[in-house]
DNA sequence: AACACTATTGACAAAAATAGAATAGCATGA
DNA sequence: TCATGCTATTCTATTTTTGTCAATAGTGTT
């Protein structure tokens, strides 16, 4: 049956992999709310992700408790907006992040060495 | 409602997301079978993945004809086992891949300049 | 009031991932 | 020869994740 090719897309993207890591630094830099997340993660590479993603990605962590949000109340141009901030849990979440991270650059530099 | 937290379990590891361009570039440098292919991966530090995983992507890979496969005839050690090769689709498929290998490596060089 | 922009949530279908069982050839020793 | 263990691959059920779209809603502008 050497024939009979069936499907189309490929897996996860690597794109979509790194949005969990990606979002628990921003925050680390300073509390941020989704909507300017969103365009952080673009100065990360990350380009054109749709909404949804990012936030269900941030009530992901906030369930995990790696994250904390607030309604920011001085709020200052369009509906209520949540602030999102790094609990302890998420500092150590994002340290075990970093040496994934570092184990990944570290297969990819293998990869691309021809 | 604060609170009410709800799940456990992370997202798609990042090893798994490299998977895909591991085999290609596995398979590039020469061909091989699934269970030697799972042994390569820990050298490109892709540890403990599944068996099932890497024959998936096996079959995913070539049901997109970057791969062909063809059983093994001067078989020494145990039963009939499948050999990959690369095809020329899966050539060009591994340099966008290399495009995307690169580029996720700056996200990450980038995320982690602290 | 209609519209555009900011901002977040919910829900559903489709696809992918996890893990375990099933299948099977060969080699070795009891 | 029968059990055991290793090599090698496939199948399938279940759970998770992903992609996408619609819904909600406040604010400012025309």
């Amino acid at each position: 049956m050497e024939n009979g090719h069936r499907r189309e897309k490929r897996r996860t993207p690597l794109k979509v992999a790194l949005v969990e890591p990606a979002l628990l630094t921003l925050i680390s830099q300073s509390p941020r709310h989704g909507y300017s997340l969103l365009a952080d993660l673009e100065s990360l590479g990350l380009e054109s992700l749709h909404p949804s993603v990012v936030y269900r990605t941030l009530r992901q962590m906030e369930d995990l408790e790696w994250i904390h949000s607030e309604w920011d109340t001085d709020n200052n141009q369009g509906p209520p907006r949540r602030l999102y901030n790094l609990t302890r849990i998420g500092d150590a979440a994002l340290l075990t992040w970093r040496e994934e991270l570092v184990k990944a650059q570290d297969s990819i530099q293998e990869m691309l060495r021809n």
